[in-house]
Formats: structure tokens, sequence, C-alpha cells
DNA sequence: CCAAATCTTGACGCGCTCTTAACGTTCCCC
DNA sequence: GGGGAACGTTAAGAGCGCGTCAAGATTTGG
């Protein structure tokens, strides 16, 4: 199921574009302003960020940037203003789509279909990860080690779920808090190492001496399989 | 570079694309009409397609049909129509973009850049450099010599990272200590030494007489794959 | 409203990395 | 041939990052 985010300052938009949405099955959340739009995606990673330009509190385009210090989620801009330099603006600054208002439902949820299939497509499809000593169904979010089944709570899934999705590739600690607690989080690195050694005890053979989940020291950490 | 594939059936829009294109250090094939088109993309491979849904012989839409058949390649069509019916039916037949003619060229630009950004951020980026005696995987954040993973410190994958990212290019001592330490050290030369003896002890063959990491004596070094 | 699970926060010891300095070597210029 | 500058090598102390544990705070579930 695909989540959307809907960014507006104007209610019956926002209401009107969440009844459709959530008719097509999407799950949706909804924000009225630029920082509550950027808390809310910091808070629940959502497929796709359906943003306007026009909010009563930050710009736009600065709503793109901060969104794209940290995340490479997808985004489709909607705006009143025909002009294109307001069009190149936001694009430049990382946007993914763009469409002026007034706006056909029907074309908006095919620009929306369009992203979501490039974006699903480029991510891999593979939902089982296997190791010597444990295995991953990605899809029914269930761990297996030695015939049990082994219980995460959110936090240590959203960890290994980035590790395991990410095979023999370094993850920064950066990257991990940011992407786990949220952008305000990326000095704690204690966090890190209090759920590291929590997936350790209960997925290495000897949390001691990990084979799997590997520290790079002053870097991040690397799952390999 | 980036190789862009235009198709449109009107010389003067083709033309004007082009030099436009050109201009901007795309690398540009043209195509008049859908089967040359078709014909084109599978001879040699494009980053994108812009195509115009009015073709003489065949449909746009089957056009973006049979080449979603084996090909991937982001598709940003442009076409005269504005009724949303063309739009939907276009994107959902694998379109990734949609503009409807008259067109700006700087608006066109900015998807064309929007579309290529996302498409090139999912393809590994031909990240691996590879040498006579080791390899650097660059997204992964992995060296591997001889068979054997070899472990960096931050501040020697940090060096690294800079002479691997410029082969053959010489480096500045002043460059490289601003870029890792700070500008503050841009004096500390010993650092350097120090560092370039440590990589050159994990990396070469021989490290008392390295042939990748060249000292060019009062200048800087320099990395030769 | 209570209990259990989960998250946050702080403290401590150990090992590794960075820094720093001293010494040996090579190369170039005089 | 001699002197000096730049580079390479090595080693040791300081400091930081990591793993670990545990207790308090918060959320979740009944």
């Amino acid at each position: 199921m695909n989540s959307v985010l809907v960014v507006d300052d104007d209610p019956h938009i926002v209401r009107a574009l969440a009844i459709t949405l959530k008719g097509q099955g999407y799950t949706v959340t909804t924000a009225m302003d630029g920082e509550s739009a950027l808390h809310a995606a910091a808070q629940r990673p959502v497929n796709v960020v359906i943003l306007d330009l026009g909010l009563p509190d930050i710009d736009g385009t600065t709503v793109i940037t901060r969104l794209r210090e940290w995340s490479a989620v997808p985004i489709l801009v909607l705006s009143a203003r025909h002009g294109s330099g307001d069009k190149v603006e936001a694009l430049d600054a990382g946007a993914d789509d763009y469409i002026t208002k007034p706006f056909g439902l029907d074309e908006l949820l095919a620009r929306l279909r369009a992203i979501l299939r490039r974006s699903t497509e480029s991510s891999d499809e593979t939902t089982t990860i296997e190791t010597s000593s444990f295995t991953v169904d990605l899809a029914k979010r269930q761990i297996t080690k030695s015939g049990q089944d082994v219980r995460m709570t959110p936090t240590e899934w959203n960890i290994l779920d980035i590790l395991v999705r990410n095979p023999d590739k370094l993850i920064t600690q950066q990257q991990l808090l940011t992407e786990v607690w949220g952008p305000a989080y990326a000095k704690e690195a204690n966090y890190l190492r209090v759920y590291m050694a929590q997936l350790r005890r209960k997925l290495e053979v000897e949390p001691g001496t990990p084979r799997h989940f590997i520290t790079e020291p002053g870097m991040g950490y690397r799952f390999v399989p």
C-alpha cells in the first residue's frame, strides 16, 4: 500500500484530495503548513509528497530544499502560479513533477502513478534476505532464526530494515539517525550503539563478535549476508 | 555526459531542440517517426527520450508501450493536445512526464533535469574504481585487495575518496588538508605524509615503490589507476 | 488505571585512531 | 661533495568512539 503526504493550506483541497486518494487505495496523511509537513515527513516515511507551493509559513521551494537534505522521497508540486520561473525553481530544488492549478484529478492521479511506478521499480522487489544464521522477510516483517520467530520493536525494525535493504553497503551513522529518528537526532550516536547491541543480541550467533552487523569505526555500520 | 533521443515529426522543433540541448551539454540523436525512434533507441541506449505524441506512422502511446516492453528509459512526452485523457493514457502507458505545446524551453529543460536526476541516482553511477592491485567501491565504501576486504579509518577514507574520485589529477597538499582536516590545518603537511604512508601500506603491492599513489614533490599527490 | 514493553539517558572501561615528534632517507641546488 | 628541504617511517601518549549495562521516562496494551 502506497502512502501519500498531502501538504496544502486550503482545507477544501486537502479534504478533496484525501478522499480521492483514499478511494484509490492510498494511505493519506496531511499537513497545513511547511513546518508540520517537514515534521510529518520525518515522523513517518511516505512514498510520495504532494506539495502546494503557496504555504503560509515557509516558501514552498524552501520546503523542498529542506526535505531534500535528508530524504529522497518523490515530490509532486501543486501551484497556482503558471510562470515558468517558479516551475524551474521548484524542479531544480528537487521536485519531481509540477502541476498548475486548476488541475484535473485524473491527470494528478496519472502523474502520481507515473512517479510511484518509477520509484518502486528502482527499489528492489526481493523481499527475503537470508544469512547463515537468520532470515528476514521484508514484506511480512518477519524474522526467523533457527526456526524460531524473532520479535522486533519498531525502532529495531527500522534500523534492521535500512541495513538489510543495502547489503554490503556502509550506512553512515547520520543516515541511520536521520532516517529512523529524524534529522534533529543526527548527532545522537548513543542511540545507535544501544540498538545495534540489541540487534546483535537478537540475531547474531555470537553477539560479542558480530559476523553480519559490522561496525566501521567512526563511519557507520554494514550488513553482510 | 547525458544522451537524449528527440522524436518529433516537425523538423523545426527537432532542430530547435537539438541545438538547445547540445548547448546544454547533452548528446542528441533524433528521429522523425515512431519506427525509426524505436530502432534508434534499440541501436544506441540513451538516458532519456523526448517524444512527440503526434507521429505520422504509429500512435504515440503505442510507441511508449512498445518501448516499455524492453526498456526502462525515462520518457518525456510532448503533445499539442491538452485533453486530460491523452495525458492519463500516455502516463499510464509508461511515460514519466507530459508537457503540452506550446511549452517554455526553460520548463522543458528543468523537467529534463528532474527526470535525469532521479534516474541517475537510482542507477549506480560507475561507483567502482579498479586498479591492478585493488578495487574501490565508492557507493558501498568498500575496498578489496586480492579478495580480502581492507578496512579504512575515517581519515584514511576521506583522503582515498578525494584521490580516487580524481584519477590522474594532481591534488595539492592544501586541497587535501583543507578538505579532510579543515582550512586551519592547511600547513600541517606532516599529517599527509603519515596518512599517505598508511594508504600505501594497506593498498600498494610494494609500499616502498608506490605505483598508484604517486608523490609529486613540492606539489601534492596523484592517483593513477 | 495499572502493568509491561519500549525508548531515552547517563556512566564506565577498553581499544583504536589521531596527533605529534623524532629520526632516517632521498633528491636537488649550490 | 656538501647542505638543506621535502618526504618517508616509526613509535608513543592523548583522546575519542564504541560496546555494555542499568535505571528512569515514556508509551503501549489490557
